[in-house]
DNA sequence: CTGTTAGCGCGTTCAT
DNA sequence: ATGAACGCGCTAACAG
């Protein structure tokens, strides 16, 4: 594999001007730089990046750490960052946590030894200490969907517990009284936002304590298939089942038509986090839908900022709001004799 | 950021020796050890990955470049070699093509400047070019699910041509006589062999070529769409689809259902490809499912002893079998009147 | 507009 | 069991 310097010798010039001519920076004369890149063809000469980051201690990588891109919602988010991120001459490392501390920990090790210029975190538990590992070592980060206790850091993150309240207003607005949440786990500040925002409907609507029924388990369909038969078997039993995530919705789906109860005649369903429309889901649910894009995007803009500006720039918070769309999954209350 | 340096300044020993330590090679008394990582503990000292590298001109990453893990079947493909790579300790670096000749030549370029050490490649078309580009710098590569024309490569993939061909013999065997193809792109090798396996299974069931019904276009959802758009309005009309892929077939659901044809009772499908179950797609679909997982496993392990044998080692082609999975989506034909 | 000098952090080679 | 010297390919800083 040819090197910079074999292109140099070739071309008659040094090579810091075959340097120029490839990174354009600095003056090159036409002639030259026309001669440099003939010979550049020529050679199939391929610049080497790591020599070219390590010298200049500079990647151009972003590191996204997210839970699991086979979630749409997280699929989403990506793509949110790579355009950003693409569109600033930057590439990007995705890395899968599946909730496992142990993953992150090994996963943020990795990507400090490569020397990311920045990373994109969504923490698997709302500990400091993944957060407090990458600012010791001055790398600039941003947290992602989740909040974080005992740091200063920048978060872009949707609101879940408004969300929330909004879409169990809406059930409550269709009749229904008894509503119960398949939470996430109670480390994830999401799950416990959204079980707060599900609170204060129930309160404002007149209804107390006794009117709730909780249950928290994982963000996957596993634990929602398990909640949503947990709660079919409470008593009193509830109306409406409220899924705190797309995944946990799914599998609250699954159970419900296993266990042969109709979506919404029998039992209504609402759940945070949109569904794509190609899941061909029918019927189609009503939902909380963060704006999973934006939320990449921003974070990634935040991100780039800081890269460039003073390392000393306020930490601030983002939340972006969540929109109501109401479909067929959660009907009128009907009345059972 | 502390090198190995300040961590050898501070233990009291040479730089070396601390590379010894943190690489477990060579020898190194337990004592030296023991106070050498203390200084790492204590300085926060992560290893510069891009200096062991560039050193080594070995990255331990391996490109995977596909064209799109949104679906599930490259979803699980991608699993497969990335169990297999970690196993090896190597990282994948995963790019999308999107079927996208400009964004695949791209990444290529920045995966060779990246050096990584090997290449799992789903070519986009079956042109040589993209594959002579990566031997031209003498970089390992495997070429993944597709075949190309023109050039000595180790390729993995599924036998589209005998699941196709079973498939329709399933369908076929159903009572059906008038099956249309939806079919992927031309100038890709697995479209036009699952053509094949189509024309294969009505020839031996002594249908001559009047009865086939062959369209051609994109392997997404919308193409799916538009195409059995095309076979409805088809004279005679067919009685069954066949959808060439997992998206197709997503697609054509969605067209049958908007066009009020219920499946399978008025319209027969099936696919290749399998659909991940929490799709909860109803009904679900009879399909030929390639073995995704093992697919991406072979190739990384085809790629890994290609990286630590002979290069001269003689290309193959491994084609794995096609499992066909009855399920509901295609049954028995209907007489109508 | 182009070149010279120097060194990024690490591991290989050889020496002790 | 440990260290010294060197260089990987490239670019920052400065000179001309």
């Amino acid at each position: 594999m040819p090197t910079i310097r074999d292109v140099a010798e070739r071309a008659g010039v040094s090579p810091i001007t075959v340097s120029r001519v490839i990174n354009r920076s600095g003056y090159v004369s036409l002639e030259t730089r026309a001669r440099v890149e003939a010979v550049i063809a020529e050679l199939d000469y391929v610049p080497n990046t790591l020599a070219r980051s390590f010298r200049s201690r500079k990647t151009r990588v972003l590191a996204l750490v997210l839970t699991d891109v086979t979630n749409p919602f997280w699929t989403t988010v990506a793509r949110g960052v790579e355009d950003v991120a693409n569109q600033n001459g930057f590439n990007v490392i995705l890395c899968n946590t599946d909730e496992d501390e142990t993953k992150q920990a090994d996963y943020l090790r990795v990507l400090l030894q490569k020397r990311v210029d920045g990373f994109l975190l969504v923490p698997v538990r709302n500990t400091p200490e993944p957060v407090k590992l990458i600012q010791r070592q001055n790398v600039p980060l941003v947290v992602l969907d989740r909040q974080v206790g005992g740091v200063e850091v920048d978060v872009v993150r949707g609101d879940s517990e408004e969300g929330a309240f909004r879409l169990v207003q809406y059930v409550l607005s269709q009749g229904h009284r008894r509503i119960a949440v398949l939470a996430g786990p109670a480390s994830i500040s999401t799950a416990v936002q959204r079980v707060d925002g599900y609170r204060r409907a129930l309160r404002q609507a007149g209804l107390d304590a006794s009117a709730e029924l909780v249950y928290y388990a994982e963000y996957d369909q596993t634990s929602g298939c398990q909640m949503a038969e947990q709660a079919l078997a409470a008593e009193p039993r509830p109306t409406a089942l409220f899924a705190a995530n797309n995944f946990i919705g799914i599998g609250a789906l699954q159970a419900l038509r296993r266990a042969g109860w109709r979506v919404p005649e029998d039992m209504g369903l609402v759940c945070f986090d949109d569904v794509p429309s190609w899941l061909a889901i029918d019927p189609f649910l009503t939902v909380a839908a963060q704006p999973a894009y934006a939320m990449g995007q921003q974070a990634t803009e935040r991100l780039l900022a800081r890269l460039s500006g003073p390392a000393t720039a306020q930490c601030q918070e983002i939340v972006l709001p969540v929109e109501i769309i109401i479909r067929r999954s959660c009907g009128i209350l009907q009345e059972t004799g």
